[in-house]
RNA sequence: GCCCAGAUGGCGGAAUUGGUAGACGCAACAGACUCAAAAUCUGUCGGUGGCAACAUCAUGAGAGUUCGAGUCUCUCUCUGGGCACCA
């Protein structure tokens, strides 16, 4: 027997599959198609965080295959972008060549790994027969009037020099450089994906196979709300201006989107967006109707132009204008409120202006703090003592009431009532009596019940809040809506209370720590959150109070009645057109002309593709136009309506993405030069069964692509809704650091260093092995000896092959076909290599397996390790490739066992061990556990309460 | 701040979905082979006490449900990911 020695077995049989074409798809039979994200053919080669998610698509490709369907494992190049452009600018070669020789390494690097992608379909996003269809499908885009040309304010990448899609901007910054995003007014190309936001949204409820945490993420990306849109009319100070209408034939009103609706009568000012085409109007040179139209100008220009990062920021102070000379209307109670310009509203979402009610969201509240607005409290919490609830039948009593605070500053205490009839501490607490305001029957109840006079009326802590309780000593069910505030005492002496007030209750001082612990509030958490962090908005919903006819109802309630009457149902998103063109060379140029007589004009199908042209410089201009735009030879054009001369190309290109967005129909009819993939074949593979791919693209690629193919489908192109039938997300291999890999940590780990000195079949199994698919993991190379450690063991298997085999070697050859095929199933890849490895050390503990159990369990073993067990395969004389093999089954009967062993509890812990035959009866496991030494040292003279029995397994004897 | 995922030996990680925690691998230690080393093979390997049988503690922390909890419920801490003035 010969050695086991990778260098010489790897390369021939990766020779072997592809001059077979073992590996390719028919078209035909029970399909399967595994899909995983294409590559950018990056300079530096393919890296860890490739091969760990090619491997587990190829060992998932390789089982099905082996299983009998005809399955197409694709690979293709995802080549339009910067890095390539950024090459040929420095180094004066054409990203074009630079780019086929890149794909021309990755491709070995992926062969000397021994996948086994089907190359006759191979596609290259760069190649003018790939993104004619590119740009035909944009084409549909722009016919079905979903891409459209837009000026206005994007987001620009500075060192990019490009425009940016809101998708593309993570945290303020690009996505792909990390440079701070900055605004840019330009003509954009857009594509609707808005239209879609609907579908996209519903598409993930027909996704069972997906991830939640996918659907989660796009389902918050797209980020639906439903609330109301409400008119607010302006009054000018001047009459006069009062007189225009719009061409609505309505006066002059701001319509604001509101999710709370029920917060209507709190309304105490409006804010506009910077923005917002009111303030444009408003400031504008034509008009004149503010009397701070300098300041109000002057704010919205100290905005213009500021990057997210210095304006977005939640813990930035808020800023804004007043705009003076004009009051809103708040619809529901009449009165005249402030508007202001702030840049906390913003312009994209919704109207782009917001009815601030400061009493019931943080943002308002803080703004009206600083610019002293009114805040009026329309929400009262519910708080329902669950102790204590209403009792049904007893008469509903309801009272206003208040809760004072008492603070001793010089001794650092608060004042507490010990109650003496219950079991209650309290602050002052006593009810409203009359027209009385909450601060004067505070003041009241202070003076009757702790003598105090001279209070300092500090601050409002919460209310009012609605309590329900059952108030045992008057044998009624009380709603009580209550004020709690803030007093401090001056070093005053207190009076003396009244006999019968001292009888009640025991006054206490007491440090902060020891407030509140037997209060019998429910309403406590708010007051004491206020009272410690002091005031914030109330953002919960609760009962409506001050809201004339709807006081009282719930917020659910009132919010739909108040929508009804003042406004009208709206749902808005978060999501934003899709900004899709790019200032730069190397993309699909957009296959439209612009001409002076007939606008904008596509070109024509025969004419696609529009090639690149072929440049030497390549350098973005910065200034917003595309490097293309300098060559007047391609720029310059006839129009294809009108033939007129003149006409001039879009300059633009496609963003990265476009190419990614349809590819995988294109591997299912790859060489079609008629469509970009017949229906034919669309129907036979589609969907795509399974998608790996990584987390990172769940609100990119993997919704741009969704939504893509929703709109072809729409266009009656595509077969399915949606592509992609399960999606599997991969962690992330991390360097040995525990960092993310990177060139500028120099943590870096190349595959093929490590292929070269253990083989590729040892790392791809340690690959697998390392831990579970979906984790991110450090990449350490310790543990890989025990990968190679394993294969040669396996390799030295064939000197234990004999004629016979013990029981036990074929039950665990069973046990192993089970346990591998169920986790390759669930990409449970790590725990099928350990089945294996169990397989192996009771292997060669036996020291003897039969040829037949060797063969099966190469099989098994083939996904993971495909040269050495190709090897072994041919060595015991197999002729064809063992991926013509099929997959062992497995018998049932033989796993189990003839005895079972049964761990015997008492009392839930593990006292001995019995061995009974499979499926003994309740009542035999339990007489035979009873009589068990080592139990009844436990149980002697005990009362036995009971005995659980779990067949096969465990009993448990429960004594007392 | 909100949403999602996670926390198990020295390390990577298992655990039939509520039923013997630590499979499998790495590292470590001991032994065999060897002149010796490497490789290989055979054992040991969560903590504490004990010669041992065994006892006891132990799955981020704390409570709860249960005959029985890594697994379920609640509270908290920490880590990773996503979103973030979206009204």
């Amino acid at each position: 027997m010969k050695k086991y020695d990778p260098k010489k077995i790897e390369p021939k049989w990766q020779k072997h599959w592809l001059s077979k074409k073992i590996f390719q798809a028919k078209d035909k039979g029970e399909k399967k198609l595994v899909l995983i994200e294409f590559p950018y053919p990056s300079g530096a080669g393919l890296h860890m965080g490739h091969m760990r998610p090619f491997i587990a698509g190829d060992v998932v490709s390789k089982y099905w295959k082996q299983r009998g369907f005809d399955v197409m494992y694709p690979m293709g190049w995802d080549a339009f972008g910067l890095p390539a452009e950024n090459y040929a600018i420095k180094n004066k070669v054409h990203p074009s060549v630079s780019t086929a020789q890149n794909i021309k390494n990755a491709k070995k690097q992926l062969l000397g790994w021994g996948t086994g992608f089907d190359w006759s379909r191979e596609i290259n996003t760069t190649d003018p027969d790939y993104y004619r269809w590119t740009q035909k499908i944009f084409l549909e885009f722009y016919k079905s009037g979903l891409a459209y040309e837009k000026f206005g304010e994007i987001n620009w990448c500075p060192k990019d020099k490009t425009g940016l899609a809101n998708e593309e901007v993570v945290d303020g910054k690009c996505e792909r450089c990390g440079a701070v995003v900055e605004k840019k007014s330009l003509r954009q190309w857009y594509l609707k994906i808005t239209d879609y936001a609907e579908k996209l949204l519903e598409g993930l409820k027909n996704l069972p196979e997906w991830p939640e945490a996918v659907k989660i993420q796009q389902d918050n990306w797209i980020g639906k709300s439903e609330g109301a849109e409400i008119d607010f009319f302006l009054k000018f100070k001047n009459p006069e201006d009062n007189k225009h209408r719009g061409p609505d034939g309505k006066a002059a009103h701001i319509p604001v989107f509101t999710t709370r609706a029920d917060t209507l009568f709190g309304v105490t000012y409006i804010v506009l967006a910077p923005e917002h085409p009111w303030v444009v109007l408003a400031t504008d040179d034509n008009h004149d109707v503010l009397e701070n139209k300098i300041d109000v100008k002057k704010y919205v220009e100290s905005v213009k132009g500021k990057t997210d990062i210095e304006r977005g920021s939640m813990d930035k102070e808020k800023t804004g204008v007043e705009i003076k000379g004009v009051k809103a209307i708040n619809p529901a109670t009449g009165e005249e409120i402030p508007m202001y310009v702030a840049d906390y509203v913003l312009a994209q979402y919704g109207t782009g202006a917001v009815m601030a009610v400061p009493a019931h969201d943080e943002r308002d509240f803080e703004f009206a703090k600083k610019y002293n607005l009114e805040i009026k409290s329309v929400i009262a919490p519910r708080r329902v003592d669950v102790r204590n609830p209403h009792v049904a039948g007893k008469e509903i009593v309801f009272r206003k009431g208040i809760i004072a605070i008492l603070y001793d500053r010089k001794n650092d205490k608060y004042l507490q009532l010990k109650w003496k009839k219950h079991p209650w501490t309290t602050f002052v607490i006593g009810g409203i009596e009359g027209e009385e305001t909450p601060e004067e029957a505070a003041r009241r109840e202070v003076h009757e019940e702790a003598g105090y006079k001279n209070l300092k009326f500090i601050r409002h802590i919460v209310g009012p809040m609605q309590g329900e309780f059952y108030a045992p000593h008057k044998n009624l069910n009380r709603v009580a809506h209550s004020f709690a505030m803030l007093f401090e005492i001056n070093n005053e002496i207190p009076e003396q209370i009244s006999a019968e007030e001292a009888e009640k209750h025991e006054l206490h001082w007491v440090d902060k720590k020891e407030v509140n612990v037997s209060m019998n509030h429910a309403e406590m958490d708010l007051i004491l959150d206020r009272l410690w962090n002091g005031d914030k908005a109330v953002t919960e919903e609760g009962i409506l109070v001050n809201s004339g006819k709807y006081s009282g109802l719930t917020s659910e309630n009132a919010r739909n009645k108040i929508t009804t009457e003042y406004g009208i149902l709206k749902t808005k998103y978060k999501l934003r057109d899709w900004v899709f063109s790019r200032q730069r060379y190397w993309g699909e140029p957009i296959p439209l002309v612009h001409c002076d007589k007939c606008g904008v004009v596509p070109v024509p199908e025969k004419d696609l593709p529009v090639k690149l042209p072929n440049v030497k410089n390549y350098e973005p201009t910065g200034t917003g136009e595309s490097p293309l735009a300098a060559i007047d030879k391609w720029v310059n054009t006839t129009c294809p309506t009108c033939g007129k001369k003149g006409a001039k190309r879009e300059t633009n290109t496609m963003p990265q993405w476009a190419g990614s967005s349809w590819y995988w129909l294109r591997y299912m009819d790859p060489k079609n030069k008629k469509e970009f993939s017949s229906l034919e074949l669309q129907k036979y593979w589609s969907p795509v069964d399974l998608y790996f791919g990584g987390m990172e693209h769940t609100t990119l690629h993997l919704l741009y692509s969704r939504f893509w193919n929703l709109m072809l489908y729409d266009r009656g192109l595509v077969v399915v809704k949606e592509p992609y039938k399960k999606r599997v997300p991969h962690g992330i291999i991390l360097g040995p650091d525990g960092e993310k890999m990177s060139k500028s940590r120099g943590n870096v780990v190349n595959p093929d260093d490590i292929v070269k000195i253990y083989g590729a079949d040892t790392v791809r199994l340690y690959m697998m092995f390392l831990g579970p698919h979906g984790a991110q993991i450090a990449w350490n190379d310790k543990g890989i000896v025990g990968a190679r450690r394993f294969l040669d063991r396996v390799w030295n298997m064939q000197d234990f092959i004999q004629k016979e085999e013990t029981k036990e070697i074929t039950a665990a050859l069973h046990k192993a076909i089970k346990k591998v095929g169920e986790d390759i199933e669930s990409f449970s890849f790590n725990t099928a290599v350990s089945a294996m490895m169990i397989f192996a050390n009771s292997v060669y503990e036996a020291k003897s397996i039969s040829k037949k159990s060797f063969a099966e369990f190469l099989k098994l073993l083939a996904p993971f390790a495909p040269h050495m067990t190709e090897e072994l395969w041919s060595v015991i004389k197999e002729k064809k490739s063992i991926y013509q093999s099929e997959w062992p089954t497995y018998d049932e009967k033989l796993l189990v066992l003839e005895e079972a062993t049964i761990a015997v509890q008492v009392n839930g812990k593990v006292r001995s061990e019995i061995k009974m035959p499979q499926d003994s009866s309740d009542e035999e496991v339990k007489r035979a556990a009873l009589i068990d030494p080592k139990v009844l040292s436990h149980t002697e003279g005990k009362e036995i309460k009971k005995v659980i029995v779990v067949k096969n397994r465990l009993i448990n004897i429960v004594i007392l």
